[in-house]
DNA sequence: GTCTTTGCAAATTGTTTGCAGAAAT
DNA sequence: ATTTCTGCAAACAATTTGCAAAGAC
């Protein structure tokens, strides 16, 4: 599929010395090609279509070596599980109430006035809350 | 202890007919009086002092209902469960990525540049990540 | 007295772990 | 050949739910 992503992922193997598997090559990929912020129950379902022996430690372990990895995040949420970016450039986040989708928002977004002290900042991500163009519609 | 704080709950109950309970109560005291974003099962630690046989289903009923009414916020987090914030005015957010705490930041932070399209923006939040004063010095 | 809330225990849901066999280098 | 990874099933952790009794108004 992402043949540039793909490499990124053979790369961070084979700099560790470690076997990359099908089950991961999958799951990465499965993750890397889409933007809705999947579960890892959403990335299981989706994989079984290629793989229908994956299990479901598979994925959360193939997910949390990503993370680690640096080549996906986890993004909060507040149910229905921790949601996977496999969108590592730094990017800002619209998070629908009415469906909970959480869309990627790319765009330089400078927040002025000051910062906070006595807190060593390394990055920052706005999170805008309101309605998708979906859920305004089915409205 | 927070005696307007309280007037709001007792409003909210009777503007329902409801109720206001001892537990509730004292649930949303625990939760005001803090800035630590706990969990619920620190707010249970904590009211059980007062409330010995609180168990934990009502905790989380309470909390449940007090997000209902918008006198509280369920702030999305990645482990450890959910994290309840008893401040409702709009602010932002430092999240330290070593003790894993959040801070209330009262800020005016505009964000400047274009806003996304195609999504009913209702308010947004600025997450920090960084670390904090507390574990700066540990190091 | 009526209707809501509580505590308890059991059920659910999301995630992690131990282990023996399979797979990658 | 060695080391890591996988699938399975069991363990865990966070949260929700059904129900009878207790509490608020």
């Amino acid at each position: 599929m992402n043949i540039p992503s793909l490499e990124k992922l053979k790369e961070a193997c084979r700099d560790r010395g470690l076997p990359l598997t099908a089950q991961r090559r999958i799951i990465y990929e499965s993750l890397v090609g889409r933007h809705d912020h999947p579960t890892a129950e959403q990335i299981y379902d989706q994989v079984r279509d290629y793989l229908p022996d994956l299990s479901r430690a598979t994925v959360y372990r193939a997910l949390s070596t990503l993370v680690n990895w640096g080549l996906a995040h986890k993004v909060s949420s507040t149910d229905r599980g921790a949601r996977f970016d496999g969108m590592t450039t730094p990017h800002h986040h619209l998070v629908c109430r009415s469906c909970d989708a959480i869309l990627d928002y790319e765009a330089e977004l400078p927040v002025t006035s000051r910062k906070p002290r006595g807190f060593r900042i390394e990055g920052y991500s706005v999170v805008f809350y309101g309605v998708c163009s979906g859920c305004s519609e089915k409205k």
